[in-house]
DNA sequence: TCGCGGCACTTGTTTGAACAAGTTTCCACG
DNA sequence: CGTGGAAACTTGTTCAAACAAGTGCCGCGA
């Protein structure tokens, strides 16, 4: 039996507003109607609109001060996780076309660092991935994967052009939950070079991750290079009491 | 005049709470005391104590639910907004020395890219700061800002090897709340190369940043370039339900 | 001994009121 | 005409009170 009570006031009352906000209908710059004007409209006490405009405010959807009425901010993203996740996905969702080559998979002895990472002994069987990353045809990531046995073994019944790997494991029942992700930069190796199409030393940004399971168990490890000139990383911070970070790869 | 009146009660019983946390008193897991409990010792109302607890909550710092005790969450990351738009207090925080050396404070008309991003007309007058800042006294980070003119006026009275450019606009009642951050990969220009001591066109970290203030005014547009063999930017992010990513630098 | 109900406690929601402090508007005075 | 300042309005802070809803524990009964 799912519950279906009424969410309270000031839940509705935020809601509404956001609406409002993400319809046009209060566009951005324009002031939001006064405390007042909101405990009229919604038949609610000062204290509970105010509760709605907190949570506005903690997402970064308006600003304002003292004695002035609050104001809309530029629009904010919703989905950052899963975009930050799965290549194929966040190039789908910018209207781009995600296309993959696979140049390498393999099952061998994990690289120390990898080891050191996934915490299993070096030279203890992983499922390596090399793979190119294309966007509209444009070699755009090279993305370097290690896999720990249980899980990569799926990967060989998995058409390594179809496309998202991720989607794939979560098909087999393995959902990766959490990841921590290391960005920095670092010059084109000889590999690099050739398949993304830049000078040997050319920079590129390097995104190192550590994905886990629901678990927590540590599951991949990752080292993907992008061409600077194709993606940037963007975060976007408010500090409204709330840090509410939105993590989103764009291309420039 | 600087004003320093007492800040508002809410405000000294979230801080009160912050510092427990941080300095241990409260460790991970613990139980905050009840609301009831923090209304006797801070003589403060209900509403009071739970705006201050709303705040924490904000932070990622302390969960719960209803009928149960908040709840100390993973210590992990106190402050990452303020760590990632402060270089001075990430520093303190990871117990290294930050220095910096003003290479250039100056009031010129906008460049065309630096006006775009703030909104103003290009050949406005804005006030560029370049800084060399320093870890432990190693060349660590390159900084160019533009500031708009009203707000970088305030830093002609700043001494501009004393530490935070930030602190010393809030001070000045510049309060910067929001920023968005892209961060990509560039090889070393021949200023970068010499000051930060790497060859030219090594690859560096670098981190635009566009900050805004309380009304979501574009205050302040930046460039900073990073040794990435000295820094880099971490990101952990969960799926579970909420985003609630938490950002860092790190020294590797 | 095990299980279940109820009680005590805790947080969530909501209202109403009052004062403080910052902004905007507009009128009267120079 | 313009300008200073008061008045009206707006948000920020704080208190007090009441009920709803969820949690945990204790004790009673089977």
């Amino acid at each position: 039996m799912v519950k279906s009570v009424t969410p309270p006031l000031h839940h509705r009352v935020a809601d509404a507003l956001r609406g409002r906000i993400s319809r046009g209908q209060l566009p951005v710059g324009a002031a939001l109607p006064s405390e007042a004007q909101l405990c009229e409209e919604f038949a609610a006490s000062r204290g509970t609109v105010r509760q709605a405009l907190a949570a506005l405010r903690n997402e970064g959807l308006i600003g304002g001060g003292q004695g002035k009425q609050p104001v809309v901010r530029q629009a904010a993203v919703a989905q950052p996780f899963e975009t930050f996740l799965s290549f194929t996905r966040w190039a789908r969702e910018m209207g781009r076309e995600p296309g993959q080559r696979t140049v390498e998979i393999a099952r061998r002895g994990a690289s120390q660092v990898a080891a050191d990472v996934l915490g299993i002994d070096e030279g203890a069987p992983v499922i390596e991935v090399l793979r190119l990353r294309l966007l509209d045809g444009i070699p755009t990531m090279l993305e370097r994967s290690s896999f720990i046995e249980p899980v990569g073994r799926l990967l060989f019944d998995f058409d390594p052009d179809a496309g998202s790997i991720y989607a794939h494991l979560l098909d087999r029942g393995i959902d990766l939950r959490a990841a921590r992700h290391t960005i920095d930069a670092i010059g084109a190796d000889e590999v690099d070079a050739k398949l993304l199409t830049v000078a040997v030393g050319a920079p590129l940004l390097r995104e190192r991750r550590r994905a886990t399971d629901a678990s927590g168990a540590r599951v991949e490890y990752a080292d993907d290079r992008y061409r600077p000139d194709l993606v940037t990383f963007t975060i976007d911070n408010v500090q409204a009491g709330r840090i509410s970070p939105h993590i989103l790869k764009e291309t420039p």
